[in-house]
DNA sequence: GATCTATGTAAGATTTTGCTTACACACTCG
DNA sequence: CGAGTGTGTAAGCAAAATCTTACATAGATC
């Protein structure tokens, strides 16, 4: 979760990902859209997000297609979920479900959600 | 966001919020939980958290408590969010249900079963 | 095969982070 | 008041991050 932590924490590497997000796109195009920035420096936040997983790479023919790597931000969503949360609200939802508070853990399996709280 | 973003991407400052999430501590009884570094690391540590807005502190006597601030992971949270989820799976739950996207969201509070479709 | 085109890599300058030690303060309590 | 506690700040340093320019390489094209 570190290393994704660490990509995501940097702002042109998170406009590259909402690039990818939907669509596939060779690096070309990617840093077109970083006029302001020189190619190898958005190669370089390519190169970062793939190795910490948040994008992949499909070469095809002369050019190489990124995408987004949904998995890759598992953890990072557990852990913003996890603080976002409300534990005292969490304890009482498990209680009337009539379960443990570990088994909520356990079953919040898929990150997100669980917007029930009121921000604040 | 940015600089939330950026104090999360720190493991120590990520340990902190863990400790400060539900309850309330001193300055002290928090640097005492990293025996590794230095008491001043971690007051910086608790700058950066307090000035990117994911704790608060309020001075009591001789000590100053500081506790999480939920607020401050609000645009965080919609990050990840943004990028974590499936938009065509969004959508085509929400065209299923006859309902707005944004209900989905609200809806996927229970922490059940994963994502139908592959995590494409 | 010579030459584009699309991209990655290397090396180096600059800036930002994360620590450490030394020191400054504000409360508390005898 | 004077010593003790709890914390923040300053200065300095080493390591990491983020760019830039120059160069290397692989596939496409004529």
């Amino acid at each position: 979760m570190d290393d994704a932590l660490r990509a995501v924490a940097d702002p042109t590497r998170r406009a590259i990902l909402r690039l990818v997000r939907d669509a596939e796109l060779p690096a070309g195009a990617i840093a077109a859209h970083f006029p302001s920035m020189s190619r190898p420096a958005i190669s370089q936040h390519l190169r970062v997000l793939t190795e910490s997983g948040l994008v992949e790479v499909r070469p095809e023919g002369n050019r190489r297609l990124y995408r987004r790597r949904r998995e890759g931000l598992r953890d990072v969503a557990a852990f913003i979920d996890e603080m976002w949360s409300d534990r005292l609200a969490r304890l009482k939802v498990a209680a009337e479900r009539d379960e443990w508070p570990e088994r909520v853990r356990a079953q919040r399996t898929s990150p997100k959600q669980q917007r029930k709280e009121p921000p604040t």
